[in-house]
RNA sequence: GCGGGCGUGGCGGAAUGGUAGACGCCGGGGACUUAAAAUCCCCUGAGCUUUGCUCGUGCGGGUUCGAGUCCCGCCGCCCGCACCA
């Protein structure tokens, strides 16, 4: 054996290997047990980064590990294609955005083949080939059949310079990000994907995702947003229109004091259209800021509309207003106003000073207490209300609810915040919408046998706009009904609809159909995914929903695609920056020089500032570029540090030292395998006991994916091991030691494992406890006097409780501490502790 | 405002209610060497009158023989959502 351990031959050497015997190629037909690991496929954008790194190591350390557990393990890869950073670079470099986007995975495929994933590369995909996309239409159509696509006109934001429909996100400042010109807002007809129509058992299935994180099930929740209450109606007392309102809170009916609807409700359109001052504070509505902060800060401002409604129960007369903090999509874009229970309400009726009445106390002993400056939104009995009075605020509701019901006025109704999923795109690089419009025969879905809809790739990107709409043939078709000249749909799908079923693809991936229900019910769902908290909504919610509806129409069986769900944290970095005319300038780490008590620029020696360790971006140029890293230090390095230190929840702080420190270790471990020797005899109790404990416990930390814990306990076997006389045990221990790392530093442990001559460790088993071995015949006590820790025993395990006491009292410090006190209770935990309360 | 999470040495972090600080990094001292690298050994929470003692897990209370851990009340930080009626 070398003395050094070089991952520059060693690496490529045994992926090669891998590769050559097909190790991580899953088999369909094994009688094994299943285990489905996938982390979330990446955007080719060129580069690999350390957040990809950290994020399949995790997946690869489980990968790994299960195999060598005896799982028949599916763990692929593929790529998330489509979607505007293509057409940004088409634009700005002339090169055609399949071209860069193909140039890009060849790139990061050959990155992550250098990291030594455990992957089964046979069912790589990309999301912008005709297999994967052609096969998205074909369920596209699925699902229109079924009626959970449907076309409706819809407000988007549109940039008039570009030509295209922006993203919120694309939005800033009611400017387009790319062409700066002012977004208008504009009616186009819009594919929709029916996912209101789950929103029930989206929010239900939450409840079955216990191997979620809380915080993630959460934000599921607050995102679809179920409330429930009363819709009902307000009759006009001196207009003709009846104002449709909804309220969860029907039990303060008694408390309502005005109504309000949004500007654009068509009461206010038509108080508008006969008064230039209504007209006015409706465009001013409309002028107001939507960011977090501007709503935070942002006035209550009303209109008085002149209009009155009568009070359902007590006919008094209400105004109504047009207020700035109605939303005309929430609800019914109208709302009865409490401003005694509503904090809006209440701010609003201060303003324009308008009756606050308390209609819900802590007590009817409270019933005329005071308001202290802000409305009372929590719970109580309500008083003031007439029938109402002394029930429950959960009694009132429903009375009230059942009396609109038997009166015809209102109806008790689930309002949900989550809206259907408007899928249409006009852009070019995503996947087209299989439809042909015709005049004659309307809408018609392209037949399947004519899938895949493909991209023409003769396009143009020198003008704004869509390059499908304006291509000179491609749409041109003829209707597959009539067979009259047609036009094809331009818009293309969102690229969410891509990464909402490419896991169930994975699993089965036939020629002829999406995939093949049978297999998908043997690998699915999945069983440990792993991805940034970036997600926790939009594709999360989102390959949930199509995996539900693929489950409503028959074509899966299983509802939830991600059995357990693990986010794991961002690697992080320090700033280095020093200012220089009044401006930030920033340096990368390998600009730098780092000392024990600051940084100096290596160019010119002088210091720097050392800033805040934050997530790596190229702005503030903090980033390590994991290519790099594996070239100077080897791949088992960088997956060292990946799991090293931080709970893989949490940030992980990149430091130089720290790959140091690893690449260190990855030597360190080369040693001691050097060390193995079969021709030594003897036992060591010591060691076995600690090489069977911790085999045990790295593998429930795997399982738990405590990495850092795992990797805390192999650094102190390595050292127990290290300090140990030779022995058959020893030996024996490094054998463990090795297949210990594997799943982590599996280059290593093949190199060294070759020494065997038993073949690859990726094909070996996880080695065997023995619960014998578990348990230690020796155990420290801890004498304590009274609760304050004074001496520790080391005595036979199982020892009796009347000897553990006498052994404490007996000790010297044990007496001092004492001071001659009398020993009143005696509390003595078997093989943990004594504790003497004087 | 609502929701979720976090708070332990110089740093990342360990600790089924039972010896706080495992393990790693940084730092200090030493060995080997002509020298360096590499490697190995020792020290490394604070304080003190240093065989040992006192204090110490954001702050204040409580439960307990015993609390980083459980309960109550605060403070601070991070993340997500948000005029959602």
């Amino acid at each position: 054996m070398n003395e050094r351990f070089d991952p520059a031959q060693a690496d490529t050497r045994w992926q090669a290997a891998w590769d050559e015997a097909q190790c991580f190629k899953a088999d369909d037909g094994s009688a094994k047990p299943r285990s489905y690991v996938l982390e979330m496929f990446p955007y080719p954008s060129g580069r690999i980064h350390i957040g990809h790194v950290r994020n399949y190591t995790m997946g690869d350390v489980l990968a790994r590990y299960k195999r060598m557990k005896g799982f028949e393990v599916l763990h692929p890869m593929g790529w998330d294609a489509f979607g505007m950073p293509a057409e940004n670079a088409a634009m700005e470099k002339g090169v055609h955005p399949g071209g860069w986007t193909r140039d890009n995975i060849a790139n990061m495929k050959a990155q992550l083949k250098r990291l030594g994933f455990a992957l089964d590369w046979s069912r790589e995909l990309a999301t912008c080939e005709p297999e994967y996309y052609g096969q998205e239409q074909s369920l596209f159509l699925d699902l229109y059949e079924h009626g959970l696509v449907y076309r409706k006109e819809s407000a988007v934001n549109w940039d008039p310079v570009d030509q295209t429909v922006l993203a919120n996100e694309q939005v800033i400042d009611g400017r387009g990000w790319r062409s700066g010109a002012l977004v208008e807002k504009r009616k186009l007809s819009q594919w929709f994907l029916k996912i209101t129509d789950f929103a029930d058992e989206l929010l239900e299935g939450l409840s079955t995702l216990d191997k979620w994180p809380e915080k993630v099930r959460t934000m599921q929740e607050n995102w679809i947003g179920k409330s429930t209450g009363l819709q009902f109606h307000f009759k006009p007392a001196n207009f003709d229109s009846q104002i449709e309102v909804y309220s969860t809170r029907p039990d303060t009916i008694f408390g309502a004091s005005f109504v309000a609807v949004a500007a654009e409700h068509p009461v206010a359109q038509q108080v508008a259209a006969t008064s230039a001052e209504a007209q006015a504070f409706i465009e001013e509505c409309k002028r107001g800021g939507t960011t977090a902060a501007e709503l935070e800060t942002a006035e209550k401002l009303g209109f008085d509309t002149g209009f009155r409604v009568v009070h359902p129960f007590t006919g008094a007369e209400l105004p109504v207003y047009i207020a700035n903090f109605v939303l005309m999509e929430y609800g019914t874009g109208a709302v009865m106003a409490v401003p005694g229970h509503d904090q809006r309400d209440f701010e609003f009726a201060t303003k324009y000073d308008l009756p606050i009445l308390r209609v819900v106390a802590a007590s009817a002993d409270d019933a005329d207490k005071p308001f202290e400056g802000e409305a009372e939104a929590g719970d109580g009995i309500c008083v003031h209300s007439d029938f109402l009075n002394g029930m429950s605020v959960a009694e009132a509701k429903a009375t009230v609810i059942a009396r609109a019901e038997n009166e015809g006025w209102g109806e008790g109704k689930t309002v949900w915040r989550l809206r259907d999923w408007g899928v249409s795109r006009q852009r070019y690089w995503g996947t087209p919408i299989p439809f042909i419009h015709c005049e004659v025969c309307g809408v018609v879905p392209v037949p399947k046998k004519q899938l895949p809809v493909t991209l023409p790739e003769d396009v143009d990107f020198s003008t704004p706009g869509n390059p499908l709409a304006r291509h000179a043939t491609w749409k041109h078709v003829d209707c597959p009904q009539c067979g009259k000249p047609a036009r094809r749909e331009t818009d293309t799908l969102d690229t969410f609809v891509d990464s909402s079923w490419y896991f169930l693809r994975f699993a089965s991936q036939p020629d002829d159909r999406p995939f093949d229900p049978a297999q998908i019910a043997q690998w699915l769902p999945v069983e440990q995914y792993i991805g940034g908290i970036e997600h926790a909504i939009l594709h999360l919610l989102y390959a949930r929903f199509w995996t539900r509806a693929l489950a409503r129409i028959g074509k899966i069986e299983v509802k939830e695609p991600f059995g357990s769900l693990f986010t794991q944290g961002m690697v992080t970095h320090e700033v280095y920056s020093r200012k220089e005319d009044g401006r930030e300038i920033y340096f990368g780490p390998s600009e730098i020089e780092r000392t024990a008590d600051g940084a100096t620029l290596k160019e010119d020696g002088q210091p720097v500032t050392v800033g805040k360790v934050i997530k790596m971006s190229k702005s503030k140029k903090n980033v390590v570029d994991p290519d790099e890293i594996v070239a100077t230090y080897g791949a088992d390095a960088i997956r060292w540090f990946m799991l090293s230190d931080s709970p893989p929840e949490r940030d992980l702080p990149w430091s130089e030292a720290g790959i140091e420190g690893c690449a260190r270790f990855v030597q360190r471990l080369w040693r001691l395998f050097a060390q193995h020797d079969v021709a030594v005899e003897g036992e060591d109790k010591a060691v076995d006991r600690k090489v069977h404990q911790t085999v045990a416990a790295v593998a429930e930390d795997i399982e738990s994916l405590g990495f850092n814990k795992a990797v805390a306990r192999i650094y102190e076997l390595t050292g127990v091991i290290e300090k140990a006389q030779p022995s058959a045990s020893r030996s024996a221990a490094i054998r463990k030691l090795l297949l210990l790392v594997s799943p982590m530093m599996p280059h290593l442990a093949e190199e060294a494992y070759a020494e065997f001559g038993e073949g690859l460790i990726a094909n070996a088993a996880w080695p065997q406890v023995d619960p014998a071995l578990l348990v230690e015949d020796e155990v420290t006590i801890a004498v304590q006097v009274k609760g304050k820790l004074r001496d520790t025993l080391t005595v036979a395990k199982g020892t009796a409780k009347e000897e553990l006491e006498a052994l404490a009292l007996a000790s010297e410090k044990v007496q001092r501490a004492l001071d001659g006190a009398q020993v009143r209770k005696v509390i003595v935990v078997p093989d943990r502790l004594v504790n003497l309360v004087a």
